[in-house]
DNA sequence: ATATCACATGTGACTAATCACAGGTGAAGG
DNA sequence: CCTTCACCTGTGATTAGTCACATGTGATAT
């Protein structure tokens, strides 16, 4: 249901094909909310049949271009103003929580490991962030952007205490 | 199958019921990772089929005491050292990431929503964490306890921000 | 020409997760 | 005694998500 507003969302920003939205998922969507391949064209036909997107366009080898509908974007914001389902589902805070069973190498490389992608994901936050800065274009996604790089902060942070201990 | 191993850490730390893991999963970590009640029954009866535990006590009402066997605790650790997967479900993160298609009003509304839900997380936190410490026992879950402070500072610090824009 | 590759959507079988309800049991209080 | 409530496990139906594979097409280069 929660992806179902992903793509929603994403079709809100900009018209695009179940391949499109595939491809946005690689780049960094799936950080936040993942989404198999087929689930997404599963997904778009349910939102045709809706009448929250329909097919703005087509093109070469079947490709399907879909984009929001009024009603749609009506569902878009309600969904946006509907109380938050705030449970997380974070592998790391997870293993977090049991690596004290653990030998201490154990225990140093899973602090490792999270804080190299936290590294690694902050790099290509930090550079998309310049890049839209300099375009000086009013930037949509500003706001979610800021806050994922507060969190991977947060995480390289607590890997670095806890790989020295 | 991650919720096998969330279950199979907490039997780690203490023999249990299902209801007791249901208590544990209403109590805190079901902000990390939820569990239907029905799910914890399900795997406890795979997890005992599979060895990883075994039926260790019985009491009044039916209650059913599983404790984690020796192979358990190897499959655990085993887990712990896998890699991580760290793709995140988290639907505030996902709001933000279209906020800025709705108006204003709602993008306050969401950010102080979220800051809300953060202080009092952290708030709860704090307080388990200063008990904690007078207890001066060890406590296998303070480097949970530390990223997941960390976690909801960054979050609160985002909600002040994007409040007041 | 034709091989190769990226583009693009889809199906089928399966597993995990969710929702809503069912139903029995011991303890405690009036 | 008997009502009430917290305790405790469970079933059945449904939906969402996952895995692995299938299929066709246009562009590009050799």
């Amino acid at each position: 249901m929660t992806l179902k507003f992903a793509i929603l969302g994403l079709l809100a920003e900009n018209p695009m094909s179940g391949f499109d939205l595939v491809g946005q998922f690689d780049v960094g969507m799936s950080v936040i909310w993942p989404a198999p391949q087929n689930e997404i064209y599963k997904i778009l036909r349910a939102l045709e049949s809706e009448g929250a997107i329909r097919v703005a366009d087509t093109g070469p080898r079947g490709r399907i271009v879909y984009a929001i509908t009024p009603e749609g974007r009506t569902a878009l914001t309600a969904w946006l103003r509907e109380p938050t389902d705030y449970t997380m589902r974070y592998e790391p805070m997870l293993k977090a929580v049991f690596m004290r069973q653990a030998t201490p190498a154990t225990r140093r490389a899973i602090a490792k490991a999270d804080g190299a992608f936290a590294a690694e994901q902050l790099a290509k936050l930090r550079q998309a962030d310049a890049k839209r800065r300099a375009e000086r274009k009013p930037d949509p996604r500003a706001d979610a952007r800021r806050l994922i790089i507060l969190f991977y902060e947060a995480m390289e942070k607590w890997a670095k205490e806890t790989a020295e201990d």
